[in-house]
RNA sequence: GGUGCGGUAGCUCAGUCGGUAGAGCAAAGGACUGAAAAUCCUUGUGUCGGCGGUUCGAUCCCGCCCCACACCA
């Protein structure tokens, strides 16, 4: 074991086309390193083309982690990645100083820097109590059992998001506590150090890797990759851009030609939503993508 | 060539019995601690095809022209 160095995970983020895998492989072979793919969708071994995994030869050249490792019949969260992430980083920084992550889901990102605070598991029943309430009986239903039960939630948190709520009714009803009484914000110390960095392009050019993207997947197959998966649509691992509007064209009403084009409008309304969230983190230092000697000199600069 | 129907926001269209306009989608901005490629919030967008006429006032009525579509020849 070495103790001399500090150990360093350097974050690569950005949104969805801008160049995070051929970056991230080649800041890891520079370190002699591997990766920690922070991913919510590319962990699913069932998902591919469609979510844009890097290919054989790429994972050829340095290993991945999070990657094709689960199926989208088991529960994948935050919390699991967050776990994941640590044991694994754990065990590689027995070999290794420096570990790379990358990916693009924020929330993911963040639970493996700060933790996220403990709640307790909730009852099967009750969630799926609460999710066949909710698809019967409405917003409406939700809305009048979250000011009920949780008034604390119902005063500050978002009441028109179904979602939300129905998180903090299964909290509620499964601890007796408001979701809100949880929340501490306390952010979990950890023993490495972490260098974050983010990939940022002009929006034009940005617009341009995706459509182009897009083509490319449907050429290497993605309709035959959906088809396969039809009968799983309901999962919430196929609720994915690239997924979900071709299973609509497979169910018959929308076209293929609109259905890629909804596919590109998503993908940027995607890629839109990972840069609010990115831009408003203030550790984050943003490069250009093809910017691997700035990234370098930043990277070794941070580690002194 | 004739007849009909249209031309209003980036797109699809609604509307004004004449007082200069609006929905959906797209777009832009934002939120987001166990579904996060999810979910949710906010906000505009205009020579109302062109030129004339009538009118205090025209996107709306009238004339001509241009463009698109359909049918007839």
């Amino acid at each position: 074991m070495n103790n001399s160095k500090q150990k360093t995970v350097i974050i690569i983020c950005g949104p969805t086309g801008v160049g995070k895998t051929s970056v991230a492989i080649q800041l890891a072979k520079h370190y002699n390193t591997e990766i920690i793919s922070a991913d919510s969708r590319q962990c699913f071994k069932e998902l591919n083309i469609g979510v844009a995994r890097p290919s054989a030869e790429e994972l050829k050249q340095v290993k991945h982690h999070f990657i094709a490792s689960h199926s989208i019949h088991e529960e994948v969260t935050a919390t699991v990645f967050e776990q994941y992430a640590l044991q694994k980083i754990t065990e590689l920084f027995q070999q290794q100083d420096v570990i790379v992550m990358v990916g693009g889901t924020g929330l993911y990102i963040k639970a493996f820097r700060e933790g996220l605070d403990t709640i307790p598991g909730i009852d099967r029943a009750i969630r799926e109590n609460i999710i066949s309430n909710y698809g019967s009986k409405g917003l409406e239903w939700l809305q009048n059992e979250i000011k009920k039960k949780d008034p604390e939630f119902y005063e500050a948190g978002e009441m028109q998001n179904p979602q939300r709520m129905m998180r903090a009714l299964e909290v509620i009803e499964t601890t007796g506590r408001s979701i809100v009484s949880f929340r501490k914000g306390v952010k979990a110390k950890r023993d490495f150090a972490i260098i974050n960095i983010g990939l940022e392009l002009p929006k034009e050019e940005l617009h341009r890797n995706i459509n182009t993207r897009v083509d490319k997947m449907l050429e290497a197959g993605l309709p035959e990759e959906v088809k396969g998966l039809l009968q799983y649509k309901n999962l919430n691992a196929l609720q994915t851009v690239g997924y979900k509007e071709l299973f609509d064209h497979l169910q018959g009403d929308v076209s293929l030609h609109d259905a890629v084009s909804q596919v590109k409008t998503n993908t940027r309304r995607y890629a839109k939503r990972q840069m609010t969230w990115f831009r408003k983190d203030k550790s984050i230092t943003w490069f250009h993508p093809q910017d691997l000697e700035g990234m370098k000199e930043f990277i070794m600069k941070q580690m002194l």
